[in-house]
DNA sequence: TTGTATGCGTTATCAT
DNA sequence: ATGATAACGCATACAA
């Protein structure tokens, strides 16, 4: 075998005319049986395959899609293969680039992306990303664009995301009833959204059970196991130390844990710790940590589905938006009543 | 804004011909210097990005590489990560596809990719996988292949692998140095080659040391943390129960881990255990966990070099292979002697 | 039922 | 220095 053979080769292997032979592959009706199954055949033994560039390049579309994300951790690995699943079943293949969580990355992924191959995208933005020009860009080029997870309200796009508050609220209030009073935060970089949506509702649970906000035990730091250790050793040292923290992702609760352990302090009777994926780690860890779960692969399949929807609809859907519940998972490290909820 | 503008639009706009923006907007020589500037002017205002389609259907070639993958666990992640690393600095975009360790997911993420969609495909196969027909064709097709972690040797291709029967063997070896002696290994499907090959490090060592081979501490089950943690039990029901487990994967460690706490038994004191990957995982667990640690990430560049480099170059490949070494990290599950190197 | 011609966006060849 | 034309692989409107 050579290289791919196509419609031309057919044709003249067998004296017909390109369009013929064209038509015999689609399963056009007005093809005479015999000159079709002639073709068939042949096409068989050539293994045949239509080129899809050029059928791209006359639809065009591409049946792809771009997906661009921050980086391949449980969480977004997850979402991805939700996305994927659905795709799939709907004809349609994924591209999937990581940002790195570098708004360079991510505007070399979109320019390298589109160009006419694909579709359109699918995409969490980056910690980096605060401007969104590229995405604009790509809006006025018709393409289509569907935002989830880490979104943007700057964007008028369809949008698939977590109720990253009522998780925060569901953890603060789950320690609250635990009888945890000085409750500490682990909250990411002030400009996430994500970080500061889980923050309102830490402090609206704080809010609604009448206890003051201390500004000491709001910390941001990186969304990264290191620098949690060290801001809970800060925490640990205060005169007044914080007797629970609610850590915004399960890496933080990690960090967390090692310096509570180091300060020999056990969870949950000394300290309580609720984190946020509910990564399989956090079954894992001595003592379990509680963690806030979110409908990952649900996201995903929901996102591709929105995506496809797009495509093929040409009313304005730039106001859908769906957003997903999470929900807290009590392990040991935040239980230490008996009478608490399983 | 409307679609992408075309060199034809700018053309029209300016009332010249096609071929002279081409030339202009790539940089020739031989274009006068205003009509010049005029069409770099136009393409910037509309924002001009050449059809990566059409040049694609032209070239022949796509500039895309098709990586093709069993799953995104975390070592896969961290190799794909090293695949795009390299793929996007020599000008490559990647497409990643999950096969979900299914044989048939493998061949519709295949025939999707191909049909001249990439110049080529990086691949992992499924552990499903056992004829390899499909890449075959691809081959006979002129696309370049080249296969890492997860190979056969059915497929005459460049090949990146780890030296899984080393990594095998200095987990036995180290079990070994630490007095033990009835060392149980469970491993995957025997179907599965990176498995077998571990497993003939561990026979390897066993053999080395003149330790018996006791059919009875060799398991096969799957890749998988609740078949390990049943197969544990089992094992240390055993009249003769082994004082140590080597685990082909840290999910299987976790597994086995669980397993050995709830039967009361102390590692490394009553019982050893070594796993393999060295995921982050391993470091976090109590007690944590001694694991054979691959350079995920150096394997991912090494692929993708090995890819470039083949498409570059006319000569024949096929014989090409890179061996990464593993590298035992020793943890608190395994080390009970005191003089044990760090 | 089949063939011819055209176009998708681009570049290369060959004129002019 | 610039333009006309063909080609990449395919589908389709139109002609026969």
């Amino acid at each position: 075998m050579e290289k791919q053979a196509t419609i031309k080769d057919i044709a003249q292997a067998l004296q017909i005319s390109t369009s013929t032979v064209s038509r015999a592959l689609r399963n056009a009706t007005d093809v005479k049986p015999e000159t079709k199954a002639a073709i068939m055949a042949l096409a068989e033994e050539l293994n045949y395959q239509p080129n899809q560039l050029a059928l791209s390049l006359l639809k065009k579309q591409t049946h792809t899609i771009g997906v661009i994300v921050p980086n391949l951790d449980y969480v977004l690995a997850t979402m991805v293969k939700g996305i994927d699943e659905v795709a799939l079943e709907a004809g349609y293949t994924v591209m999937v680039c990581q940002s790195n969580e570098s708004y360079g990355r991510e505007l070399l992924n979109v320019s390298r992306l589109n160009a006419s191959l694909v579709d359109g995208f699918i995409i969490s933005v980056s910690s980096e990303t605060k401007m969104f020009d590229h995405l604009k860009k790509l809006q006025s080029n018709k393409k289509a664009i569907v935002m989830f997870d880490r979104i943007t309200s700057e964007l008028s796009a369809p949008k698939i995301i977590l109720d990253n508050e009522d998780g925060g609220f569901q953890a603060t209030q789950h320690l609250i009833d635990q009888g945890y009073s000085r409750i500490a935060i682990l909250a990411g970089q002030d400009t996430l959204g994500i970080s500061n949506q889980r923050m309102d509702g830490y402090l609206k649970a704080l809010k609604n059970n009448k206890i003051k906000v201390d500004k000491d035990l709001i910390i941001h730091c990186d969304f990264n196991q290191d620098y949690a250790y060290l801001a809970t050793k800060e925490l640990l040292n205060m005169r007044k130390r914080p007797d629970a923290i609610f850590t915004i992702s399960d890496r933080m609760a990690i960090g967390a844990m090692l310096a509570i352990k180091e300060k020999g302090l056990k969870m949950p009777e000394d300290i309580g710790l609720v984190g946020f994926n509910n990564e399989p780690v956090t079954a894992l860890t001595t003592p379990q940590i509680s963690s806030v779960e979110q409908p990952a692969f649900e996201m995903g399949k929901a996102t591709a589905k929105m995506f496809i929807e797009l495509l093929h609809n040409d009313a304005d859907m730039s106001d859908r938006e769906i957003i997903l519940k999470p929900k807290l998972v009590i392990r040991e490290s935040s239980r230490r009543l008996l009478t608490s909820k399983k």
